[in-house]
RNA sequence: GGACGAUUGGCUCAGCGGUAGAGCACCACAUUGACAUUGUGGGGGUCACUGGUUCGAUCCCAGUAUCGUCCA
């Protein structure tokens, strides 16, 4: 069994492990799940990156995560999968290919539809998916066979599938509405693909008609003025009540329009009165129902002004309100002008260009019946939201839904299956079903966000009933970054719950922050503070990236990220490397039983009663996805608790050969500190467990169960003790000026359970335990430690220590007594505090006595 | 305008109704023996402000200020 045991090199290098680790990994298949399996399943879907994409830190921690837990769950026994794969991503990879066109002088019309998206395929075949390599040097444990991409064949049999399902009940319809148009993607955008951004617009005020018959319109955009239809003010607005219901003159176009009344306008907004564009703005569509005012298109797909018979045809719509306000000024129109207007703009999420709203036919989904199901989901406890501070959010956003806009102008995605006859007749055509004959099919693609909803059974292979779908439908956790939540979470929600007969697609949404740089600022390519998640794995290795990245994530909190917290990391790392390799030169082992209890040291004991508690608190943490504290806690039992306690606590047992047991108990440790730390840090974990003991893998090993009968706090208050001896003599020594190298003539003068360990501490110390004649002595408590300083000692510097531990001790004094005479604190105060406060006084009154007699003999 | 969050040592952040913590940075000492990608010791905070509840508040409540994010 330990045939395979091998030596570990001197110093570790993470990027000669990685690669070889993870090709062992793939090869012997760990990672892919059997839906056969009897285990119970935990199940996590990648939230796909875009085909374009590449490996950003954002992924970093999002797929750390993940493969943590997904790691977690399939040491502790289930069948764990977490699927891999991409989203065709519409817009951003139709702009990737028509940038490359461009190149050569030629647009996606100068192909064909046909030709253009087979050039898609090719590009993706070539160039696409390179954050699926990048995916393997963070280690990410996938199940690589099931890899999926939302325009894979079965995929879009899902699309279709769920498609013709809404349409059937009557949750898909197509409508003339306006919608955000980008006019350089020369495509709708659905409301969440809008960023809004606070822009130096302007604000005129405008006068319309003329004298008695005249009104002031305050407008941001002024070009549109050529498509107004009405103007509006508040039905109890004084100043316009005589004017509702008559007509003013529309300047340019010298049309009449009438005035009319509406609640939705503002009067405490500019002038109060605004004109009603109706074929150009959301509000003013709306107002525009309600009172019949005609619908006047005064631009093109372009944004180019077009038919309104002016001067203004076939100019942009930025020069056209240039244009448009010098005229009306030139016209005595303008009444006043602020400039720069600070107001918020909606903006094409993937181009930056300034959306236009714009009337439209489009295909719509009805949302209120799936929204409403998908916030019950959560609002009744079968989804949880995880931190739940977040939930709010997500009801904000589904209870307040419009409907949903799904058809984009582009050639990438999936091509909405609807067909139009002769006479216009509509036919949605589902899988596996053909459109009657003369009849042509809608030439839009649907939003990519329509199949990304699907993802968590679509890659299962829903819409058959797969074994796979059977197995790991619903999914355990979604982990994902709360900027994502109504993009994608929500989305998937209110399909999953749709199409999987109400069973929700996941038992628990976990929310992420954002990595931002070192000072807590967003990382952007403007600032120049972005970095990239690969130079650090080469630089220090793909454990100390991960590390770093799970420390820093509490819940729903984004994150700073600096280079020296990696470097940190990696420290971290070489620290777990030096000990195993003292271990094993010291012959550690996890041959045999471990000895009993009652055999061991009680340093031993201790290790045995810290790791049993690091093992349930750091799964605990883990499975409540408090990464951050699950890290900190392993972190310091591994450097602070293994490391510079019990191994150093430990070398005069090794040193002197006397120390079977605590090589077992040291091989034990380890052992169990790997696999608890091999979530996190899977390859360093790796390598050293399978060198350590000769076994197979870690990836399949079992999940440590903290042992509660080895929770021994008569130990762990005994070690505290000797931690205390030797951090009074050590601050003695430093304060004497004695090299840490130089060994002096020691003596502990202590009752016998501390004095066994004296050896242990000396080593520790560089005491040598001999008859001497003490010059000097350092005193814990009723403890004392004597020595001998060859020279003299020095006397100011101890004066110095001892004058300042009794300032201390007097102000913790002072602290105790007061409250011990507050009548109401003895009085009402649980008597547990008010003993633990006199176990501390009693102390604290101890020390003061002894420093001042020790201050006294050094006069 | 609405929602949520934040304000704790130089920086980034945990935490908690009962004498303030971490990592990094800083200061001093140490380099033949797991590890200088290190060890040891040390310095450093009236926990944003104002009220309230409480025997006791950094923690709970209310308000204020500043900052951040999302939504409109």
């Amino acid at each position: 069994m330990s045939s395979d045991k091998r030596e570990l090199a001197a110093a570790f290098t993470p990027s000669t492990i990685e690669g070889p680790l993870y090709k062992k990994w793939i090869d012997a298949g760990y990672f892919t799940a059997d839906a056969k399996s009897k285990k119970e399943p935990f199940t996590i879907v990648i939230p796909p990156p875009n085909v374009t994409g590449n490996l950003h830190i954002g992924h970093a921690l999002d797929q750390t995560l993940q493969d943590c837990l997904t790691r977690l769950k399939r040491m502790q026994g289930f069948e764990a999968l977490w699927l891999p794969g991409m989203d065709h991503a519409g817009i951003a990879t139709q702009n990737v290919v028509e940038k490359q066109l461009a190149q050569k002088g030629l647009s996606r019309h100068d192909l064909g539809r046909e030709e253009f998206v087979k050039k898609v395929w090719e590009w993706k075949a070539e160039s696409g998916g390179q954050i699926l390599g990048q995916m393997k040097r963070l280690g990410d444990s996938v199940d690589w066979s099931r890899e999926a991409f939302t325009m894979d064949e079965n995929l879009s049999q899902a699309v279709l599938t769920i498609f013709k399902k809404l349409f059937d009940q009557g949750l898909i319809y197509r409508a003339e509405r306006i919608i955000n148009w980008c006019p350089r993607c020369l495509t709708a955008l659905s409301d969440i693909e809008v960023e809004h951004q606070d822009d130096a617009g302007e604000f005129v005020s405008v006068r319309y008609g003329d004298g008695e018959q005249s009104i002031v319109v305050a407008t941001t955009r002024a070009e549109t003025m050529m498509g107004d239809g009405a103007v509006a003010v508040h039905p109890d607005d004084p100043r316009y009540k005589h004017l509702v219901g008559t007509e003013v003159l529309l300047p340019l176009v010298n049309r009449m329009i009438p005035i009319i009344a509406d609640e939705l306008v503002d009067p405490d907004f500019g002038t109060g009165a605004v004109k009603v564009t109706a074929a150009h703005d959301p509000n003013d569509f709306e107002m525009a129902m309600r009172h019949n005012v005609p619908f006047v298109v005064i631009m093109n797909e372009h944004g180019v002004m077009a038919g309104t018979g002016t001067e203004f045809d076939g100019m942009d719509r930025f020069d056209a309100r240039v244009a448009v306000v010098a005229k009306l000024k030139e016209l005595g129109r303008i009444v006043a002008e602020k400039r720069p207007y600070i107001h918020a703009v909606g903006h094409c999420s993937r181009c930056d260009t300034t959306v236009e709203p714009r009337l439209s036919k489009q295909w719509f989904v009805k949302v209120d019946s799936l929204a409403k199901a998908a916030g019950d989901a959560v609002r009744d406890g079968r989804v949880k939201i995880e931190p739940e501070e977040l939930a709010p959010r997500y009801f904000d956003w589904v209870d307040n839904l419009n409907d949903w806009c799904i058809s984009r102008q582009l050639w990438w995605g999936h091509r909405i299956p609807v067909w139009y006859g002769p006479n216009d007749e509509v036919v949605v055509v589902g899988p596996g079903e053909t459109a009657p004959a003369g009849y042509t099919q809608d030439p839009d693609v649907l939003d990519t966000w329509f199949s990304s909803a699907l993802w968590p059974f679509s890659t299962l292979g829903w819409p058959n009933n797969t074994d796979d779908v059977k197995k790991f439908y619903p999914t355990s956790v979604l982990v994902t970054g709360y900027d994502i939540l109504f993009f994608w979470v929500a989305r998937m929600m209110m399909f999953g719950l749709f199409a999987m007969d109400g069973v929700a697609p996941f038992h628990t949404i976990v929310l992420h922050g954002l990595v931002r740089d070192q000072f807590g600022k967003k990382m952007s390519k403007s600032r120049g503070n972005v970095v990239d998640p690969l130079e650090f794995i080469d630089k220090y290795g793909a454990d100390a990236l991960r590390f770093t990245l799970a420390r820093g994530s509490n819940p729903g909190k984004d994150q700073a990220l600096a280079e020296d917290w990696i470097a940190g990391s990696r420290n971290f790392a070489t620290k777990l490397w030096n000990a195993t390799r003292f271990a094993m030169m010291n012959g550690a082992t996890i041959e045999g039983p471990l000895p009993a209890t009652e055999s061991l040291s009680a340093i031993d004991k201790w290790v045995l009663s810290r790791l049993s508690q690091t093992t349930s608190e750091y799964t605990a943490l883990l499975e409540s996805y408090e990464f951050a504290r699950a890290c900190e806690v392993i972190y310091h039992f591994a450097w602070d608790d293994l490391c510079d306690w019990y191994l150093e606590l430990s070398k005069e047992a090794f040193a002197s050969g006397n120390a079977a047991a605590s090589q077992r108990v040291l091989g034990h440790v380890l052992d169990t500190l790997f696999r608890l730390l091999h979530p996190v840090m899977p390859f360093i974990t790796e390598e050293l467990w399978t060198t350590f003991t000769g076994l197979e893998t870690l990836v399949t090993a079992q999940w440590p169960n903290p042992e509660s009968k080895d929770v021994d706090t008569k130990s762990e208050a005994l070690v505290a003790e000797l931690q205390k001896i030797i951090t009074e003599v050590r601050r003695f020594r430093n304060d004497q000026g004695v090299k840490p190298s130089q060994k002096i003539p020691g003596k502990f003068v202590a009752p016998a359970d501390i004095t066994a360990y004296a050896s242990a501490m000396a080593f520790v110390l560089k005491l040598e335990l001999k008859e001497f004649t003490p010059s000097a002595s350092v005193e814990i408590g009723s403890i004392k430690v004597e020595l001998d300083l060859s020279g003299t000692v020095d006397v100011v510097a101890e004066r110095a220590r001892l004058e300042k531990d009794l300032v201390t001790a007097q102000k913790d004094m002072k602290t105790a007594e007061v409250k011990l005479s507050n009548e109401g604190f003895m009085a009402k105060a649980p008597a547990s505090v008010v003993a633990e406060i006199k176990e501390r006084m009693a102390a604290t009154s101890a020390d003061i006595e002894r420093i001042t007699a020790q201050l006294a003999t050094l006069k």
